[in-house]
DNA sequence: CGCGCTATTGATGGTCGTCAACCGCTGTGG
DNA sequence: CCACAGCGGTTGACGACCATCAATAGCGCG
């Protein structure tokens, strides 16, 4: 769990983050040996709604979807964490339960520091901090802007946005599958499935069960649209 | 500008906010010492769009009003900041512009405090980090929220939620014309204007040029949805 | 008094959510 | 090793909801 490996995979990881990057090496060093390493096997739970929160965690290794859910069950997917990226910014200061759900979309590592520990650890190194408020400002602009494209674009461009998305972060080969795209997307999955299916015909993405992949990147590319963050 | 009398109005404001609340009272007057209060009339414009942000913002009386805009020019409104609230928590952390429009909707007065003094005092005072942390957490679920009603729930329940959500914090009197009311509401002005003209044949509600009166709160509240932040 | 903005209501059509049926994998259990 | 269940993918048909356009009326301000 401690041993010198571990720690320095997981300094490898902060030294990348952007909640972390920039801390000197030392001050990497203490936090990493303060952290917990857990893993989780896809499908996992990694925290419910009703959770109280009592630990900052960062993935290592794999990735975490962090969505929310609707009164008649639809699911909102609005962050996906790999390495380097935290799926609770909030919860160690306040250690209060969220409407959130984490789950693992594969086999995954995460870094859990107590938060007690952590909130000691932030106030000292308040690049930290700015880097969480930051951060969370991110989050807030990227939900709004998900309502202004629910306003005034087709799912069809909604749905571009997001390959385009994903295929930034992930490269040309993403392992989703129409039902996950379409709960970044906002949409169902027939309707997900539908355009894509137009995409395909057009030579622009192509795609096998659990998998889609990215031939024509610049035809997915809408100028003057920013990119999303999930 | 720093008169006495200023000054501690200035200090009630802070002691009442959901920022500085709780904080020792000698903080608070350090604080407001710091503070340069501005004026501003209906419909000025408080910042815009590529505005760096070079001051920490708080109303101290009337009511700003913070959105945001689609490239078709639809508007989104995602705070309405009274006595306490601030118009911008991420800002003076980052000193970077974003992309929201911040208006007076009445004669204002704002407290600004320099970004550098506010960004010292507020790591003097590590609970103010948590309050802002906090907020901006209920920031973000609130519009995750908006984007799950706008997928399961017609026009008419989206607007029941906004004047549910105003009249808790502003009282039965809405000083709101249709226009604002549907930039709330993820909706364009005739649907809001039909809905609550189907309210008003209810007796739920009562309506005149740029003021809505509730009659009937409890006929807006659905049960099982929490409030809006907004 | 006339211009402009808000309110109001009707008509229309498009988008897309919903329901339903079907196909083809894949993995499991007999 | 095969059969079957179950899930993800695919496509079609239908219709509700609501955005859009349009036309008009009322109020306020210079």
């Amino acid at each position: 769990m401690k041993s010198p490996a571990n720690i320095e995979k997981t300094v490898a990881v902060f030294s990348q983050s952007g909640i972390f990057k920039g801390l000197d090496l030392d001050a990497q060093r203490d936090l990493a040996e303060m952290a917990v390493t857990k893993q989780y096997a896809k499908d996992d739970i990694v925290f419910q709604p009703q959770d109280p929160c009592d630990a900052f965690t960062m993935v290592i290794e794999g990735l975490i979807r962090v969505s929310r859910c609707s009164a008649t069950g639809k699911r909102l997917t609005y962050l996906l964490a790999g390495p380097g990226e935290s799926i609770n910014l909030v919860g160690p200061f306040t250690g209060a339960p969220r409407d959130n759900i984490a789950e693992a979309t594969d086999d995954t590592v995460i870094a859990a520091i107590e938060r007690n520990n952590f909130i000691a650890f932030a106030f000292e190194h308040p690049q930290v901090i700015i880097n969480i408020i930051e951060t969370l400002g991110q989050a807030v602009d990227s939900a709004n802007s998900r309502i202004l494209d629910m306003l005034d674009k087709r799912v069809a461009e909604r749905l571009k946005r997001v390959l385009n998305t994903l295929f930034k972060k992930y490269g040309p080969v993403l392992n989703f599958n129409a039902v996950e795209i379409a709960e970044l997307a906002s949409t169902t999955t027939e309707s997900a499935l539908r355009v894509m299916g137009n995409l395909r015909k057009k030579g622009i993405i192509d795609k096998m069960r659990g998998q889609i992949t990215i031939l024509k990147p610049e035809a997915l590319v809408d100028p003057e649209i920013k990119d999303l963050w999930i």
